[in-house]
DNA sequence: GACCAGGCACATC
DNA sequence: GATGTGCATGGT
């Protein structure tokens, strides 16, 4: 049953990478046929889909929400409006995504960023290879691997697997992969694993995402009425 | 009232 | 290199 026992091929295996991507495609069929196409990553503009992944650290949607609504009326959804408002209103806005002292000057320095380095433009940024870009949004402060890599799949386009804690939750329980097992490891197994293939990253990685809502929650899991079977 | 949610940076050992 | 801690709101 589904993240009870541990059936799948190990992740060094190579000689079983053929039954690992059946049974990945098996997941992500039975994940679309429960939730249908998700269409993600939810927001109206390139920029709000970046703002969206940096709110979201360690923070529920619905708060995220409020905090892009807030941003909305404030007419502070551009990168120049960004840049330029203070802090304090900035922060004032972003508070109800939680961590509003770091995240407005994650934000603020995100925004800098495209206006020294881009001429303020996101479209010019996000117009590099995948692995250029993903270095440069590493070397911000306030962007680790899983908001770079959902900022260039989901904004730029660009054929990265995102891993989340729903993505790594789902994956160890099933036995597929380690519990303890890293970013990039994980990041690999997809690579490996999936065709290169930036919407069907992105539709894959949302279906993992309502998985992991509805199903396979950390505390009380509801395994038994899961529809998607991993093993 | 405790626990959790689509992380990350930094200090300490 | 591994582990622990601070950051903070809002829903369950």
């Amino acid at each position: 049953m589904y993240g009870c026992t541990a059936s799948w091929p190990s992740i060094n295996s190579k000689r079983s990478n053929a039954d690992v991507r059946r049974r990945l495609r098996a997941l992500y069929d039975a994940a679309f046929s429960y939730f249908g196409p998700l269409c993600w990553w939810p927001g109206e503009t390139d920029f709000e889909i970046c703002v969206g992944a940096i709110l979201t650290q360690n923070t529920a949607w619905t708060n995220v929400e409020k905090a892009i609504a807030n941003l909305k009326n404030k007419r502070l959804l551009t990168v120049r409006a960004m840049h330029q408002a203070p802090r304090a209103v900035l922060a004032a806005a972003v508070r109800p995504a939680g961590y509003y002292n770091q995240k407005s000057q994650r934000l603020h320095e995100f925004c800098a960023h495209i206006v020294r380095f881009h001429r303020g433009s996101l479209n010019v940024m996000l117009h590099q290879p995948a692995l250029v870009l993903r270095d440069e949004l590493l070397a911000l402060n306030g962007i680790g691997p899983e908001t770079a890599d959902s900022m260039i799949l989901y904004a730029a386009r660009q054929p990265i697997f995102v891993v989340d804690a729903y993505t790594r939750r789902i994956l160890s329980r099933s036995g597929a992969v380690p519990d303890d097992i890293e970013y990039h490891p994980l990041q690999e197994f997809f690579h490996l694993m999936l065709p290169p293939d930036a919407e069907y990253y992105g539709e894959y990685h949302a279906q993992l995402v309502y998985v992991g809502k509805e199903f396979c929650r950390k505390t009380r899991p509801r395994c038994d009425e899961c529809p998607v079977r991993l093993t």
